[in-house]
DNA sequence: TAAAGTTTTCTTGTATACATTGGCGGTTTG
DNA sequence: CAAACCGCCAATGTATACAAGAAAACTTTA
């Protein structure tokens, strides 16, 4: 795997993964993947006393690490001190889901009105472009479906730089970080599914289209397709929450059907 | 028996000890005032140890308050560890207005399509008759400009409830966390001017139009109300900025004029 | 038997000692 | 004299001991 020279991902992730990072980084790692593959029991509360022997770190990092996902809105605070698994009504995911679009919408009208170097608008277009080729195969594998989740992220990315806007792009960060309401949240649901690369070439469309609407400064086009965009992360959810079994999407299972 | 010295309260202005939270919540709140009161240096490194014997507790509940104040945006976190206050662009004010009225936006939005409870519409009715009471009264004094404050604040919140959902509210609250965009942030910097009364009977017409159009269920002309509504507090940031002598806003002076 | 009160235990909040890392200043050498 | 290196210091990251409070369980009494 030779390194991607293309994309320079600056997520603050990313050197998190590479070196060890700091315990308190790998206890809020560990801590999100243990509550999105289900092995914390939703609403039972957490005691710091069993993930230190899970996670085998003192308490001072673990700490650090619940009261960093409990303002992410993964945990749950509860009443009188200590954290629970949070679970999210349907609902819950849907405004989720419109509050990236309405964010991700926003960012998109501002880089319209404000004009976006031409470097940023080359390097969305180029993203782009790689989905459109991963799109010419007729058939989707797994190694091209993940591909296009990665540019597809990538392109969100892009979009939320555009605007030029830290705080922005820190609440679009943020509305991201619930796993089902980021971009790329459930497109795997469809993965195998006979529709599935149309629903991809939709997307792609408005991509397109969004780029352009931004490129030309039409900031109230791009801001509504890029809404319109979002939706189709809402049918995706619809879809996840029909046949759960194919929903291979990690944080699925803290979804309620009712509340 | 250790040798605990001085944890005796040795603060003067205890007032708001009446409600003893914890010392995590006590570091947080006196933190955030002493740098809204501008008693930290912006830009030089605060030290745990110097907020020891400044506040009077322990590093570990005053890192739980850097650590949130840092989340919230007003801390910013040094690169190898530690905090310093923050400064703010003018374009990072008006961004943060512009996210606050677009998440209001969205909530009126969506309390105009989802329905409204009656109570809830007169209850937001009521506040904005208290409002025109104030505003009935030519001359404005300050129990009267405190009194309209306070009653912004509160139908903007009714704004937030109406359209019962939580993360939205959650990051509506979020995004008022910074004094200066909240929605009374800069009301009082006009206060002792002429037209001060005339810009908020402009600002209550804007209310009574997003209520107007909530209850009518006219969605898109609320979002676009409670938008345009916003606008008012980018033009409080304005004459801030060029009247800082007369911004009594806490927090003013963490906003440089070049950035 | 049920309810209330008490005790015990478990968990978080707080304080502090220890480890580690980055930065600063002094010193030394070319 | 300048530059580089070495060592000390200061500040955060981490671990753990201690305190306080709440929940649960057990006992006692009506």
């Amino acid at each position: 795997m030779h390194a991607i020279s293309n994309t320079a991902n600056q997520d603050p992730a990313s050197h998190w993964t590479e070196e060890g990072g700091s315990q308190a980084v790998k206890a809020q790692q560990r801590l999100r993947e243990l509550i999105l593959a289900g092995d914390l029991s939703a609403g039972t509360r957490i005691t710091e006393l069993a993930l230190v022997e899970r996670l085998g770190m003192s308490r001072t990092p673990i700490r650090a690490a619940l009261m960093r996902l409990g303002q992410e809105g993964l945990l749950l605070a509860l009443p009188h001190g200590g954290y629970a698994v949070r679970t999210f009504s349907e609902r819950e995911v849907a405004d989720a889901i419109e509050l990236r679009g309405t964010l991700e919408g926003l960012a998109a009208r501002l880089a319209a009105e404000r004009g976006v170097a031409p470097a940023l608008l080359s390097e969305a277009g180029a993203c782009l472009d790689q989905i459109d080729h991963i799109l010419l195969q007729g058939g989707l594998d797994d190694e091209a479906f993940s591909g296009y989740v990665r540019l597809n992220a990538q392109f969100h990315k892009l979009l939320s730089d555009m605007a030029d806007s830290s705080v922005l792009a820190r609440e679009i960060e943020r509305a991201c970080s619930w796993p089902f309401a980021s971009p790329s949240g459930f497109v795997g649901v469809q993965a195998h599914k006979p529709g599935a690369r149309d629903t991809l070439v939709v997307a792609q469309h408005q991509h397109r289209q969004v780029l352009q609407a931004i490129a030309q400064r039409e900031a109230g086009r791009a801001e509504a397709l890029v809404r319109e965009h979002s939706r189709i992360a809402r049918q995706h959810l619809s879809l996840a929450l029909q046949n759960p079994q194919h929903a291979a999407t990690p944080g699925v299972q803290l979804i309620r059907k009712k509340g």
